[in-house]
DNA sequence: GATGAATGAGCATTCATTCAT
DNA sequence: TATGAATGAATGCTCATTCAT
């Protein structure tokens, strides 16, 4: 192993580690009551060392969402690309919206604020694009199995994007909701059964009759 | 008209003068960007008076929430105590919601990062109070027509609660997504076209078969 | 009764609401976490009221002062008159320290604080000669006093109104030390008999030989 | 000399610039009137370094008088462990006091007010430990010797934590009253002369006789 | 005279970000 | 590269005071 990749590979567990601490500390205090020094803390850096690796504290916040969003993209087209019947398909989509749920929920919920929530002033055009395409990526691939549906006449009749909008939108709506309805009655563990409950209603909305 | 009576009816002018203005101003800046000071001069008023009329930034934020939920609490309830039959109340439902929707958007969309979003620090106990009584008063209207629903054969048998946490949590994610795409791409008027396909969507799919 | 006169014992009633009032509250609190509503809302009386009476805050938190120094004043000239000896009257003055602050306690701490605190910078000359003359009169009165004991050869030959100085400080300082140790070791009686034990080791200390 | 050491060195000066700073501005406009930009400015630091090295405006406050305090305390100390009769230790205390006013009146000044004033509410426990605990070891050091004095037969008969008191008390009481009187008359340099008298007179007035 | 709603200057404190070492 | 001390702009909130009624 060449002097120049060592320092590659120790760049990159820097960078694991600051995301970790910032997925950590943003969980429990949310974007605004957290701070970098904190953040700088948990991953046992000083507060400039961060800022050789982020831009600054939104593209920090961001790139947790990224990941995820990255992460969930790629199981959602592993999905897409199985020699599987449509509704198999659609079952699978729902475990995979699940499985990252599971995987983790404060990032998640994030990413979902982060699509419909304040502007974002200081990300990078870089950063912007990522989430749009990743965005697209994962969207597009949702697209396409509900056309399948319909081009074999198992689904309704609707725009494909206004269903797969439908899709997206009530995943997110419902992990939102029942998340934060599970902080308030402190119940622990009925998210995923309601967002099972979430896809059986939705999968057979969309079918014919 | 007593002196008394013109001085409350002023007092009520004054209080709309400020929630017009911190509409307009957290639409555009989102919460934390916008600042007290911008909401005052919008409200031609001096930032002092706007605590005489809210206690804080949060509770003036949250008070613009509470006035819509309240509202489309009422408009649920009304649905609710119609003598139609369940599945003409959920057609009515989705009227309702795409009305709430359309009368004020950024409102609407407040509360539902609220309902899911980061702790309410500052907010007295009264206004949290408010805030969970109508938020529970619309859910409960909403799990009343679903248990009817069911208890008429007519939804499918899961519990009811996790079905308005679907019905609603899609509804709102659904609403935020879309919103969201809609400053993106700039499309105008498709919210309301998708919402009306998720209630299409959902509303099949609560039913048997 | 004319009505001129009716009028101005209504406004010394007033007056004295207020300044019973402030007296409350500034006890409680203090003067800067006092607050001119609160003695207002104390006094029955709207803020603006307040200002009739008192050109501002300072001023009628000092006018609380100066009526105690008034007080005080006339008692200590009372003992100077009286056809009794010096160490007499030097027992008399002791009586007289005491009687004070079992009267009002805080407002005369105010006093003393008043007297060796931040400067004033909101007092009117008027009122700043009420507290200068009423100041020099009872330190004029005790100087005489002690005077008179130097003259007959019962005090030590020290400059008279070091003496005083002494005298007043001494005062003044165990009221200050000794009350707020009462408040910190909850010890309810003591200030009383500490006087009293300073006020014979002063008047002793003061003596020949 | 290492690099830590010369950090160490370095921040203790910091420490020391704004501690100066802050009695200079303290000292001319009090503690409500002196804002922490204004000592900003005067330590040539920015608002922020301030609360790097203290908590808040209220414990920078604070720490003047602790310094003094501990200076006063730790000179008491040495006097008590003198060996030298009662009478003189009376004669040292008298020194040191005069010492401590002349080292820095203001700020002694402080103390005394500190002691005596309003509730203080950002202190941090520590800060208060600090405080009580000086404060407990030099009116501890000073009722030793009074102890002494009484079982000598040299001292009236009184308990020695009153006759603590009146001479702490009145220590306090005629700085702080002789202070403010040299700031109304101009007068420059009797403060220093009435102390001595009011040494001279407690001191007699402690003994038996 | 009395009111009390409105004012708006004023300030402690925070924290993302920088940069000399 | 990494540090972490220093920065300083930014802002919610208070409250003495005013003045139209």
């Amino acid at each position: 192993m060449g002097i120049h990749e060592r320092k590659q590979r120790e760049k990159q567990r820097r960078r694991r580690d600051i995301i970790n601490a910032a997925r950590k500390i943003f969980s429990v205090k949310g974007f605004n009551s957290a701070t970098m020094e904190e953040i700088a803390t948990e991953a046992e850096l000083s507060p400039g060392t961060l800022y050789l690796y982020f831009k600054n504290k939104e593209e920090l916040h961001t790139s947790l969402s990224i990941d995820i969003l990255k992460y969930l993209t790629t199981q959602i087209q592993e999905v897409v690309n199985l020699d599987i019947c449509v509704e198999e398909k659609m079952e699978r989509f729902r475990d995979v919206f699940i499985d990252v749920y599971g995987y983790d929920a404060s990032i998640l919920i994030n990413l979902f604020h982060l699509q419909s929530g304040e502007t974002l002033h200081n990300l990078s055009d870089e950063m912007m694009q990522h989430l749009k395409k990743n965005s697209a990526r994962a969207h597009g691939a949702i697209i396409q199995v509900i056309k399948e549906g319909i081009d074999k006449g198992i689904f309704i009749d609707e725009h494909p994007v206004a269903l797969a909008d439908v899709l997206w939108g009530s995943y997110a709506g419902v992990v939102l909701w029942v998340d934060s309805k599970k902080k308030l009655d402190d119940h622990k563990d009925f998210v995923k059964s309601t967002l099972t409950t979430a896809f059986k209603v939705i999968i057979q909305g969309l079918k014919k009759n």
